[in-house]
DNA sequence: TGACTATAGTTCCGAATGGAACCAAACGTA
DNA sequence: TACGTTTGGTTCCATTCGGAACTATAGTCA
């Protein structure tokens, strides 16, 4: 244990730097200190990134997770991404018309319900995400990067033990 | 084991059901499922207590935080709430003249730096928050309530490991 | 078949958001 | 003390956002 004070100390020093001296309290002292966590890494995870992306790809966060999301399943409808992502359906709809405009999806109307409009990449799409996706996955990388291979796994767990049960209590009613 | 496979193939369902066929995939089956996995708990987290809010009393999502911030801190100031909460200081700037306008706050000016206006919760703000963190709490502990004592504690040492590590990589530059 | 309801998606429009310019007070330096 | 720079906070304004109304198609049930 003796070895770890002084590291943690400095990033303990390092996070109320960067963050504020209010952040260790927030982070560490409150009773909600717990979701304030999630919240916290989620949020700091996600607000650079999408900055960058915006910035450097004109890519808006809809955007992406309507890319990203037809590359993992084709011929998703905007239902399905709004589903997934909580986002408004008017939003996922000004994006898919974007997409479209820019050439990196197609939007066509099925023939059998006629109200639906699946989606798919174009090649450029798919080219677009290969630019993208690596500047993700390295982030998430750098996340878990403290963790050792066994803690990885086991936090793999652990939240997602959480998720499973959200349906449990995520509905507002 | 065994006992365990009815169960989470229910959770599953239940999963999908409520978040579409996607979120199984999106959760777990691509390359940036473990990041998707801490922005899908946050953002389900969240967003249904905040729109309650919102809505039963007319508290917007900074002006939570800044009250929740100022019963842990008093005589902060508007710039240590955004560091800690990545908010761009027009929004605490704005939350805070409302909060005070409604009395729930007060802001008064520096003598030593006239130019930090330390604030402070007024009574009614105080009170406030006595209704409203209790909502916040037991969406924490419905959130939790999958783990036991030591998985909890041990999702909270990792989580707190990868946090404390943030420095290291979050910085857009 | 006709009437009523539900659902996929779009459009409208007021409200919220956030970058950038701005102001005023402090700080660094000579 | 003067001058350029930094910093806390506010204001401006263009953009984004999201609830609600709307359109069109599908499902339900008598």
């Amino acid at each position: 244990m003796t070895e770890d004070c002084k590291p943690v100390s400095d990033a303990a020093k390092a996070l109320a730097e960067l963050f504020g001296p209010l952040s260790l309290t927030m982070l560490t002292d409150t009773e909600l200190s717990p979701a304030w966590r999630v919240n916290f890494l989620a949020n700091f995870f996600t607000g650079p990134i999408y900055a960058e992306l915006q910035c450097r790809f004109g890519l808006s966060r809809p955007g992406f997770v309507i890319l990203f999301s037809l590359s993992q399943q084709a011929g998703l409808v905007a239902r399905d991404v709004g589903m997934v992502t909580g986002l408004p359906k008017n939003s996922i709809s000004r994006a898919v018309t974007e997409l479209e405009a820019k050439g990196l999806i197609t939007r066509d109307t099925d023939t059998v319900d006629k109200r639906a409009k699946p989606l798919a990449l174009t090649t450029a799409g798919r080219a677009l995400l290969e630019d993208v996706v690596p500047l993700f996955k390295q982030r998430q990388s750098n996340m878990l990067a403290p963790l050792n291979a066994e803690e990885a796994a086991e936090f793999d767990r652990l939240i997602t033990k959480i998720i499973f049960a959200m349906p449990d209590w995520v509905a507002p009613d």
